[in-house]
DNA sequence: TTGAAAGCGCTAACAC
DNA sequence: GTGTTAGCGCTTTCAA
C-alpha cells in the first residue's frame, strides 16, 4: 500500500492534520516538527493522493482535449504537435492531459462535452477545429466552463481563443500568385462547417476579387482535407476546358494528393502548373517539388493555448483573450509564374 | 453545484445508501423504491462523482500513455493513428486516458513512469518505442505494474506486448528488392537504441546474407527518424563511389525525405533508383512516385494494446500476452527493377 | 428491504 | 503550535 498522512502521523507521533500543514509549510508549524516530518515523509517515499486532494479541493488539476477524429486511418499531423505543445505546456503548470478522441459531431462527442460540463471530470477545455455554430461551445459558454478554442467561431457568446489569421495568410499565397502573372486560380476548398475552411475560402475569393480577377464557380471544388480528397478533386480542376495556371489547397495534405494527381498526368508542378498548400506541416518541406505554403506555428498555437486556459482556470482572466497570430508564406517550387505569361 | 447522491436521497425521502444501491442495481432494493429513484436521478440529472467514486473504489478507470517526443517540431503521423486506436478502445471500456508528453530517457519521463508506479494516477499504462534495456520496463516490472507495451525489448522479465513483425516485413522489402534484381541495397537505419530499428536493420543484414549478398558498411548509414534525417543521411549513399541501385529506409518519413533528396539530384526514383519505406502511413500512397512499403495496421495495434491492458487491469490475464502482428508488402512504383541489369 | 456507521486520504475551520 | 472535528461524495459492511 501506498504511505499516507496517517502512516507519517504514526511515525512522527503528531495528528495527521499537523503532518498536512506541515508538509504544505504552513508556518503555523513549529520549524522542529516540520522538518522531522518532512524527513520522515522522504525516508517512508510519500506521496500525496491525489484522488483524495481532489475530491477535498473539488479540482482535478487536470485539463481536457477531446480530439475529433475521422475514421480509422486517421492521421493528422497537426494533431501529434498540437498534442506536444498543450502536453508540455500543461505538464510545466502541474497540469495532467486528459485525451478523449470522438467523431465530430457525434453523439458520443457531445456526451464527452456534456460530461465535462457536469463537472469534476476536467478543470477545463480545450477545443480544436471550431465550426460553424459549434454547438461544443454554446454549451461551455451556456454553463461557463472553462475553455480555450483553437480557432474563432460565428456563436454570439464571447470566448477566449488563440487563432491563426487565416484569411492574412490567404491572402499573402493568391497576391504570391497573382504576382507572379497568374490569372486563372483554382482552389481547393477544405469541407464547409470548419471556421479555418471559411477563413481561407473566403478570403481566397475576395483576394481575388480585389485584384479584379473573376472565380467561375468550377475553379472552387471541395475537398475532404486528406491527401485522398485532395488527389480526387484536383482532377475536376485539370479536367476543365480551361484549365487554371494555379491551384491552391486548404490545407498541406489536399495539396500533397493534388501533387501527386497533377504528376500522374504528366504535368510538372511549378512550371506547367503552380501548386500551393496551406499549414506547412513538416513534410511540405520535402514533397517532389517542396510545396510553397503558409506556416502555421501548431506547436506554439498549443502551448499559448493551454497557458491562457490555465490562467483563466485559475481566476486570472488573460488580458488579451483573442489571439490572432499572422502567418508567414514560405516560399517553394511547387510555384511558379504560369507557363504561357499572356 | 452537481447533483450527489445526498440530493435524491432527500427528494425521494430514503437513505444515501438506498440510493447508491438502488442507482448501482442491486435486487436488495424493492422494485418501486428503485424505479422511484431512478426516476428522481433522472429528473435532477445525477451523475456520479468519479472522484469519490475512485477514492472509494481505489481505482481511476483511467490509462496512461506517457508520449515519447522529440523536439518541437515533432510530428510523427504514427502517433496520431496509434492515440485515436487507444483512445477510441478505451472509450468503449469506460477509461479515461491520461496522456504525457515527455522526450524519450529524459528526467522528466522516469519521474512520470515512477509518479505511475507510486499508485493512483492510472490504472494501468501503454508503453510505446521500446527501446535496448528499456528502463521503464524494467522499473514497471519489478513493481508489477500493469501495463502493455507495443514492441519487444531484451530485458529479463517477461512482459505482455503487441509488435510488428520487423524481422518479417524487411525480409519482405530485401527479397522483393532481390527478385527485381538488386544486389547492392543501402539502408537507412533507424538510430540505435530503439528495438524496432534493431530488427529492421538485422532482417536487412541477414536477409542480405541469407542471399549471399555483402552489405559493406557504407552501404548501412544512420538516420534520425524524420524526412529531414532521410534526406540528409541519403547523401552519403548517393556520393559513394559504387551508388547501391536500391534504397530501403527504416521509415517511411526518411523514405520521404530521401525521394526528395535523390530527385533533386536529377534521378528517377524507380528507374534510376529503388526506394522503399516501412510503416505505410497514409501520406506514402501519394508522394511522388508513391512509396514502395510495409503496411503497418497502427490503429488496430492502438486497439489492440489498449484491449488487452484493460484485461490485465481487471485481472483477467490475455490467453496469449505476446501478439506478433505479421505486416504485408505495399508495392507501389518508388520501386523498380535495377537501371543495368548485370 | 432499508438505514446507520465507517472509511477511502486529504484539507480546513475552529478550538485549545 | 497542535489537535479535534467535520466533510468532500461515494461504497460497503453490518444491524435492524
Amino acid at each position: 500500500m501506498a504511505v499516507t498522512l496517517k502512516d507519517i502521523a504514526r511515525e512522527v507521533g503528531v495528528s495527521v492534520t499537523t503532518v498536512s500543514r506541515g508538509l504544505a509549510g504552513y508556518d503555523d508549524v513549529a520549524a522542529e516538527t516540520r522538518e522531522r516530518i518532512q524527513e520522515v515523509a522522504d525516508q517512508l517515499g510519500y506521496h500525496p493522493n491525489l484522488t483524495a486532494r481532489r475530491l477535498q479541493k473539488q479540482r482535478t488539476d487536470t485539463l481536457g482535449f477531446i480530439m475529433p477524429t475521422f475514421g480509422p486511418r486517421f492521421s493528422d499531423p497537426f494533431f501529434s504537435e498540437f498534442l506536444a505543445g498543450i502536453g508540455n505546456e500543461a505538464a510545466g503548470y502541474g497540469y495532467d492531459l486528459l485525451v478523449s478522441t470522438h467523431a465530430p459531431d457525434s453523439d458520443r462527442e457531445r456526451e464527452a462535452y456534456a460530461r465535462a460540463v457536469r463537472g469534476g471530470w476536467v478543470d477545463g477545455l480545450i477545443v480544436v477545429r471550431t465550426r460553424e455554430n459549434d454547438e461544443r461551445i454554446e454549451t461551455l459558454c451556456a454553463h461557463e466552463f472553462p475553455f480555450v478554442a483553437f480557432g474563432r467561431t460565428d456563436c454570439n457568446c464571447d470566448f477566449p481563443y488563440v487563432d491563426e489569421d487565416g484569411a492574412a495568410g490567404m491572402r499573402l499565397i493568391v497576391q504570391h500568385f497573382i504576382d507572379l502573372g497568374h490569372r486563372r486560380i483554382g482552389f481547393i476548398a477544405p469541407p464547409p462547417g470548419l471556421m479555418f475552411g471559411r477563413y481561407r475560402l473566403r478570403s481566397f475569393l475576395s483576394t481575388m476579387a480585389a485584384n479584379n480577377l473573376e472565380t467561375p464557380p468550377d475553379l472552387v471544388v471541395e475537398g475532404d482535407m486528406t491527401q485522398r480528397g485532395g488527389a480526387e478533386v484536383v482532377e475536376r480542376l485539370l479536367n476543365l476546358a480551361e484549365r487554371p495556371t494555379a491551384v491552391i489547397a486548404g490545407n498541406d495534405l489536399m495539396a500533397i494528393g493534388a501533387l501527386n494527381r497533377i504528376q500522374q498526368r504528366g504535368l510538372r508542378v511549378g512550371q506547367d502548373l503552380a501548386v500551393a498548400g496551406f499549414d506547412d506541416i513538416p513534410l511540405s518541406a520535402y514533397t517532389t517539388p517542396p510545396l510553397t505554403t503558409i506556416h502555421q506555428p501548431i506547436y506554439d498555437i498549443g502551448r499559448r493555448t493551454c497557458a491562457m486556459l490555465i490562467e483563466i482556470i485559475n481566476g486570472r482572466p488573460p488580458a488579451n483573450p483573442h489571439i490572432l497570430l499572422t502567418p508567414e508564406l514560405v516560399v517553394r517550387e511547387s510555384s511558379g509564374p504560369p507557363r504561357t505569361t499572356n
